[in-house]
DNA sequence: ATGCCTTTCCCAGAAAGA
């Protein structure tokens, strides 16, 4: 079984390349992140002939998840429950979606970027990720195969940013951003560290400015937070930054995880 | 070379991304 994610700066904008990619990689699920479409509006008609069936939570112009699968689609759950919102608690944004997928869970995530450590949006990301933490509990320690896939928009470590040193007042890499992270390893959840192709380190996004891609001026901020019985089926796992290069990619890259179950 | 920002709102430029 292959699960994949990938945040693509909205789904309309890469739908062609999107397409391409499942007839090429044929994950069986795929979570997307940023996908900008609101509610409806979802282009379920360009996967369904490739087998797909389409779960999503959308709002418009910014942020928006979706569930991809091929292996069933059952107990949807748009949203988390304790959610905080943006920029007050009657604003909830779409930033999550679970799924049951065959024989697995998936939970959809786009983390809130946090902008700088003193904007509100950053107390906004801390507890967001909170409430993550206490929203994926249950399935955590669960017997069925779970995992949270998705834009964290935290770099796990020093060695998940290309460098350190230009980051030491941004958001990403700070102590309390990494200690949410480790709530959500506590709560049982293992980071699925996958491979790459190019250098030594697995990024997954790349900003569009600057020639950052061909700098190798990377981030690995899209996480794969799986269970123990999913961890323990993990056959293998990798970055496709094939999906970064060429005309009008998204800035992130997937994550391919394969399943032996 | 993989190549120097993109997308949305909507028609101009702001906001957001990380």
């Amino acid at each position: 079984m292959r699960i994949a994610t990938w945040n693509v700066n909205s789904v309309l904008a890469r739908l062609p390349r999107l397409v391409d990619w499942l007839e090429q990689t044929a994950p069986d699920v795929v979570c997307l992140q940023e996908t900008k479409v609101g509610p409806g509006a979802f282009p379920a008609e360009a996967v369904r002939p490739l087998g797909y069936q389409v779960a999503e939570h959308g709002e418009g112009r910014w942020n928006g998840v979706a569930v991809l699968s091929r292996v069933g689609l059952a107990d949807v759950a748009a949203g988390m429950a304790g959610a905080p919102g943006f920029p007050d608690e009657s604003t909830i944004e779409a930033r999550t979606l679970a799924a049951t997928c065959g024989p697995v869970r998936v939970r959809s995530v786009y983390v809130p970027n946090g902008r700088t450590p003193q904007d509100p949006h950053y107390a906004y990301k801390l507890r967001w990720l909170a409430a993550l933490a206490d929203a994926v509990a249950g399935d955590a320690a669960a017997a069925v195969p779970f995992a949270v896939l998705g834009d964290f928009n935290v770099a796990p470590a020093d060695d998940d940013v290309w460098d350190p040193a230009v980051f030491a007042e941004s958001t990403h890499v700070t102590p309390a951003e990494r200690a949410a992270l480790a709530g959500l390893r506590a709560a049982g959840l293992t980071d699925v560290v996958p491979t790459i192709a190019k250098g030594p380190h697995p990024y997954t996004y790349w900003d569009y400015r600057a020639g950052a891609f061909h700098k190798g001026m990377g981030m690995r901020i899209d996480l794969v937070y799986a269970n123990q019985a999913f961890a323990t089926a993990v056959s293998g796992a990798y970055v496709d930054r094939e999906a970064r290069k060429g005309k009008g990619p998204s800035d992130h890259a997937p994550v391919v995880v394969d399943l032996d179950l």
